[in-house]
RNA sequence: GGCGAGGUAGCUCAGUGGUAGAGCAGGGGACUCAUAAGCCCUUGGUCGUGAGUUCAAAUCUCACUCUCGCCA
């Protein structure tokens, strides 16, 4: 039966590059789920977009003097080269600064006012008179009142390390001219978290059995630990999404409330402007339908949490509100197998030390497919785990390399010498090759060559047990697994020895070798989508495993904005059992991967800090 | 200070009650189709420390300790 499956990606800052630690966290474990998923048939919708609203793109944009729009247009079209080159099968790549997401953010919020669950209260807010503008708690800097250090941010010390209320900052100063804030009163709207609280647990409750074990505890403690309360979800900027309540002109929806709305409105924009309006419910509005959620552990308590709250609160009036048709509750998420992070060379990771591994620069060098396996064993699904240079070289020396990519090459190698660029027949030693030979079923092969494909074949049910699970490193290693016993299985039949003496056993030994292969290829695609693809190829089909990614603009009230976009073109990837035909032409082979040098990782270690 | 995760072979990690595992690295062997790759065999651990529950604990409980993260 044909699922719907919704993959939704953490929506990244569009304020700086994406880094391995970014790929590894979300982006990547997400494409490989998903494309598993497209093999078996099933209907996704990969959906992500770039967070222009946030206060990492103001900050950038006040510190080079340019737009916060001018930022995000800046990052966009880098953004979507890197996925396209690494391949990374969005449905839709969009933003947050689109009409649609507007309306949609706008609905959202009024579907939760509507429901009773936002309030308003006075708060006080650092105000530059200078500037004429209220300031983030960023945009503030002091004394700190704990420490007495002087060059605190308002929202956390860098000396002492303490998260700070910012209206008790000790002789406040403006960040961008230094100018002296004072103290103004400002009112907010408020999610009214505590009144969620009771079903957000139930929603956590009934999920507990089948999450990660550090999402699923890490948000029951923290609700039990301390509780849920109101929240607010507007703050007094110009920059983002209005407020869409009368004499609220001047401010905008907070961007945590409103960037997870990203997931929602992007299914809606991908079915606008695939043609299909209404196609979003299928994702969104049929419970059948299931909503995995991608991302780093810093994002857990937005979407174990307060995205929930969110989707809980709006109920049936989102769409009510936003199609004024018959009001259906909105899917909460089915799982959010978040990763933990990943650190490089024994060091935590950070971008504005340069101590990272820059996903475009990296692609300068190196393939993609050697970049996703790595990234993928050594996968931080269930702790912290670390990029090492020397680590890198080796496994993709000795496993890609050797256990797969050679697999590849000296079977296909042998075939083109021997049996004339032909997959073997097995009608015998003649050369009487034809396009009408039957697919042999595995009870007709010999014993040692059926058991071998059992072998394999099982690794549907196995490797797919994993991807079914989100365990994408142990998926990749029982395929690995399987690659091996494709070389012992060539070793016990030494087809360079019996060739000589018996081909039809030679051939029978090839054919099988190649069978197994043909079925490997489609167990490593989702990790490994180039080179299978290639493999693909060189084993004689013409339509490609996966379909194809390309960009596109749209056009909106708001201006122009960069999209990336997925489509099927003929794709023909089945996570099914290979049904290869003896007799078939291959294509000349090509080694699948490079073998790297080991002063490689010296030369990077050197480039990094 | 509170909460969470983690501490298992030289390295990276898997393993939630029943005789300690994988990959890599190290050692040995047979082979030669292949990117000197692959295959077979092998060295190596008192499972952070201490105590408890149990016929039985890496696995459950408690204390302690170290690392990382989140929060105050």
């Amino acid at each position: 039966m044909t699922q719907h499956i919704l993959v939704a990606v953490a929506w990244p800052y569009s304020n700086s590059d994406i880094h391995v630690g970014n790929l590894a966290g979300s982006y990547l474990p997400a494409d490989i789920f998903a494309r598993y998923q497209r093999l078996k048939g099933n209907q996704v919708l990969m959906v992500s977009g770039s967070d222009a609203h946030g206060t990492p793109i103001t900050v950038k944009a006040d510190a080079d003097g340019v737009t916060p729009e001018e930022i995000y247009q800046r990052y966009q079209p880098r953004f979507l080269d890197l996925f396209q080159r690494l391949g990374l099968n969005y449905d839709l790549f969009t933003t947050t600064h689109t009409e649609n997401h507007f309306k949609v953010s706008q609905a959202l919020f009024l579907a939760l006012k509507e429901n009773q669950l936002l309030y308003t209260e006075e708060q006080q807010q650092w105000f530059s008179p200078a500037l004429n503008r209220f300031l983030p708690d960023r945009y503030v800097e002091g004394t700190c009142y704990i420490c007495g250090y002087d060059n605190a941010r308002g929202d956390q010390c860098d000396n002492c390390g303490n998260v700070l209320d910012a209206t008790q900052l000790v002789s406040p100063r403006a960040k961008i001219d230094g100018s002296v804030p004072e103290l103004r009163k400002t009112t907010h709207f408020f999610l009214d978290l505590a009144k969620l609280q009771p079903q957000v647990i139930e929603f956590l409750e009934s999920r507990k059995d089948y999450w990660r074990p550090n999402v699923v505890t890490r948000s029951l403690g923290w609700i039990r630990s301390q509780g849920l309360h109101g929240r607010p979800i507007t703050r007094d900027l110009d920059w983002g999404i209005p407020v869409p309540v009368e004499g609220w002109e001047a401010k905008r929806l907070y961007v945590w409330f409103e960037a997870v709305i990203g997931y929602l409105s992007a299914a809606i924009e991908w079915g606008k402007i695939s043609g299909q309006p209404d196609a979003w419910h299928r994702w969104w509005t049929d419970p059948a339908a299931r909503a995995y959620y991608f991302l780093g552990k810093d994002n857990i308590d937005f979407h174990a949490i307060l995205w929930p709250a969110e989707l809980i609160g709006a109920a049936d009036q989102f769409s009510l509100i936003f199609e004024g048709s018959e009001g259906k509750p909105l899917n909460l998420p089915y799982d959010v197998p978040a990763n933990e992070f990943l650190n490089i060379q024994d060091r935590k990771l950070s971008g504005s030390r340069n101590w990272a591994v820059w996903a475009l620069d990296f692609l300068e060098r190196y393939d993609p497919d050697p970049l996703r396996y790595y990234l993928t064993a050594i996968m931080p699904e269930t702790s912290d785990s670390n990029w090492d240079w020397d680590d890198f070289v080796a496994r993709n020396n000795n496993e890609l390399v050797a256990t797969w990519g050679n697999l590849a090459n000296r079977v296909l190698s042998f075939a083109h010498r021997h049996w004339d660029g032909r997959v073997p027949s097995l009608r015998g030693v003649s050369d009487e090759i034809g396009q009408d030979e039957a697919i042999p079923k595995l009870e007709e092969l010999r014993p040692q060559d059926r058991q071998l494909l059992e072998t394999i074949e099982a690794g549907f049910e196995s490797v797919g047990a994993h991807l079914e699970a989100v365990k994408l490193r142990a998926a990749l290693g029982e395929a690995i697994r399987l690659a091996s016993e494709v070389n012992a299985y060539l070793d016990a039949q030494a087809p360079w020895s019996a060739v000589k003496t018996d081909k039809a056993a030679a051939g029978a030994t090839i054919y099988t070798a190649i069978r197994a292969i043909d079925n490997l290829k489609i167990l490593l695609s989702p990790f490994l989508p180039h080179t299978c693809e290639q493999l693909h190829q060189t084993l004689g089909y013409d339509a490609p495993l996966f379909g194809e990614q390309y960009t596109e603009t749209q056009s909106d009230a708001l201006g122009e904005h960069l999209v990336l976009r997925y489509r099927d073109a003929g794709a023909s990837g089945r996570w099914a059992p290979s049904t290869l035909q003896p007799g078939r032409s291959l294509r000349q082979p090509a080694p699948l991967f490079k073998k790297l040098e080991p002063s490689v990782a010296d030369e990077e270690r050197a480039r990094m800090g």
